[in-house]
DNA sequence: GATAATTACTTAGAAATCTATGCAATGGGA
DNA sequence: TCCCATTGCATAGATTTCTAAGTAATTATC
């Protein structure tokens, strides 16, 4: 149980490029309703800086970040319809056909008319796919481990219980 | 690498229609790196409950989620250049370009050419825009109240540090 | 002062999403 | 058995975002 302080160092700037000269700037108010305490911002954001190292560190062997989400329940999976693949997924079917049309151009999965149900297709991933598994995998636990660093675990596990039931507070909320 | 339980209270659905029925399912394994345990999946989970909320709420006043952004700057300072407004929306130049075009059109924005530097071009907000600012704040702080339900103070301040960090720790990444 | 480098914006093109619709196979009731 | 609602996939079209590359105005260098 490793347990290390945490103390916000970096300013979180938005654009990494960006070097400074926005804060500070005139207008310092916003005392409406500042954004750097807004959860939906911080999210944002954080998932902008996730994302970008995803695509970035899958992009090397062939892979988008629209597909990655698709191997990853396939590995487990295989041979799953579209549909369940979408709920797994958490994405819409058109999302999905996108998805797997593009997957099926590199060579990633099959797709088969399922017997029993001529309505569905059934996903199965190529051997090239299979492959690449293990890699790839890794690559997400690096990314996890370099967003984490020097955060003490019990704080992660905080976040982990608020972020969850944040997302459940919100996918409650029909409108 | 820490190892700590988490006791996810919730299921975290992803789609908010499929209703159930995906967990509990047969491959239960995903042994190699769980995405809820992941914070990068919790994070685009999170995300897409944002987004979708936003989106939602702001449409009744004719307001795209990629207008909101440049909106919440704009009300504090108006008059930016557009690369100002990039900076401080945390968005490349390309997408702010392609959000002032919409929003021009939708009469939120006046576009004009900078006196002393004629490569700038200045925004300014119209009236209808500039009406729009207590309403939509109010709009933002309702979903953030909406997320936070149920969340004790403490919490919420490590979710703050935790999520503040890892933004900054990936920022400083660059592949 | 002419040329080179930089800056500000723009265009082009791609990807990842969504909502709204359409079409075809299936299955349950009358 | 036949109709119709449901289900599974697909298309269309919109939005948000990126990277790469282009153009025009300004500033710096020789």
């Amino acid at each position: 149980m490793v347990s290390l302080d945490l103390s916000t160092p970096m300013p979180a700037r938005k654009d990494p490029k960006a070097k400074a000269s926005h804060e500070a700037t005139a207008s310092r108010r916003e005392v409406e309703f500042p954004p750097r305490l807004s959860s939906g911002y911080l999210v944002r954001d954080a998932h902008r800086a996730f994302q970008r190292l995803l695509e970035r560190r899958i992009a090397p062997y062939g892979v988008a970040r629209g597909q990655w989400y698709f191997l990853r329940v396939l590995w487990n999976a295989d041979g799953l319809s579209q549909r369940e693949l979408s709920v797994r997924v958490g994405m819409m079917e058109p999302t999905t056909v996108i998805a797997l049309r593009s997957m099926e151009r590199s060579g990633l999965i099959r797709r088969v008319r399922g017997d029993d149900d001529r309505r569905k297709m059934r996903v199965f991933l190529t051997a090239k796919a299979r492959r690449l598994r293990s890699e790839l995998l890794a690559v997400a636990r690096s990314i996890t481990e370099d967003a984490e660093q020097g955060i003490a675990a019990r704080d992660l596990a905080a976040f982990r219980r608020v972020i969850t039931r944040m997302t459940a507070n919100l996918d409650r909320i029909e409108r």
